[in-house]
DNA sequence: ATTATCTATAGATCTATAGATAATGC
DNA sequence: ATTATCTATAGATCTATAGATAATGC
């Protein structure tokens, strides 16, 4: 792996906070820096290559620590369809929102080519393929019935990104792990009664 | 109904486009004239209060566009519950992304309260409380298994957004009524072989 | 007189660079 | 010598305002 120097890392992690919460374009160089109570011109000294730079390299390091999380989360888990499905739930509701869908909507579009391929490239490797294969494993198995598991793992992803939203917008929303519990539900025993 | 002047409406559909897609930050006033081949001073005509102003009332706009497209599409659809999210979906499916989830999240922090207490209200009225009555209806007649309504709106909204995203990102994606009926089918009958 | 545009510009802010400064480690 | 900051500033861009201009309608 990677040796980060820790001023680094201090610098990753606090652009972190901020780009993951509000996006690309609404985080400034200067909001970064005075995060971390030092001056934006040296935010340059760790990201020689700018903002762009930065920003591709602090997706690349949050989809990493979620590969992770996620990863420790499944082999944590049982075997069922529901059960893989609430621990990669769980994990996600145990970190800060992700808003994949907005960072594709909204990011995305804003940087250059080559940021965006290496955070796609990231995206697909760390996050959207564990979730494919517990998809696709559960219908080999006969678990589930087959639906393409391309379009249930989307569907998925975009579910937590919603339950971040009703549980951090709603007051009187129940918190992320009950959500997550019934949305799987519905999912897997579906909403007409059996 | 508001007689609204036909140049007004012309910028009000212009920045709807360019909003809509790319987000409130990362459109210009600049990009809003370009697009209506007028000077970016002119639009403060129509809209003296700003651009916060502008994005207020295009998006109450929109609202109001789709709340009455869900309206007449719900009107000529079945009655079965699949049926009503079809045609729901179908009718988002029919127009440009949406991306209620982005907007949420990165939109509505970029603008000040009272703008974003009247797209707030707007989507309350004209796109939540639509959805929320064909879940909670579906529950009084028994055709649904009692999920809170409020998480399966939030979850069917999350989708849409989801279906969208991955019709127009994925080359290989089947179109989006294909998918938004499959995804649907999960949701009613679940993935669980009956 | 009203409507809808334009030019010119102020003032703020944003990214990025150049070069100075101070502390730590060999 | 290396690491990590700073000050100062260039250059671009963004929102918004002031006031001129031209066309249309009474």
């Amino acid at each position: 792996m990677d040796d980060i120097p820790e001023a680094r890392l201090r610098v990753i992690e606090a652009a972190q906070g901020l780009l993951n919460e509000r996006g690309y374009n609404a985080v400034t160089m200067k909001d970064i820096a005075d995060s971390l109570d030092i001056k934006a011109a040296s935010l340059y000294y760790h990201f020689p290559q700018g903002k762009e730079e930065m920003f591709a390299v602090v997706t690349e390091y949050t989809f990493m620590q979620h590969h992770t999380g996620m990863m420790q989360a499944l082999a944590a888990a049982g075997d069922s369809l529901p059960a893989r499905l609430l621990a990669i739930a769980n994990w996600f509701g145990s970190q800060k929102p992700l808003n994949l869908l907005a960072m594709v909507h909204s990011d995305m579009p804003a940087v250059g080519p080559e940021a965006r391929e290496r955070i796609e490239a990231a995206l697909y490797r760390c996050i959207y393929r564990p979730v494919f294969n517990v998809f696709d494993h559960a219908q080999r198995t006969g678990e589930s019935r087959p639906v393409d598991p391309d379009i249930m793992t989307g569907t998925f992803l975009s579910l937590i990104d919603g339950i971040y939203y009703a549980t951090e917008a709603i007051d009187s929303a129940p918190p992320f792990g009950v959500t997550a519990d019934q949305i799987i539900d519905v999912l897997v025993e579906g909403l007409r009664p059996r």
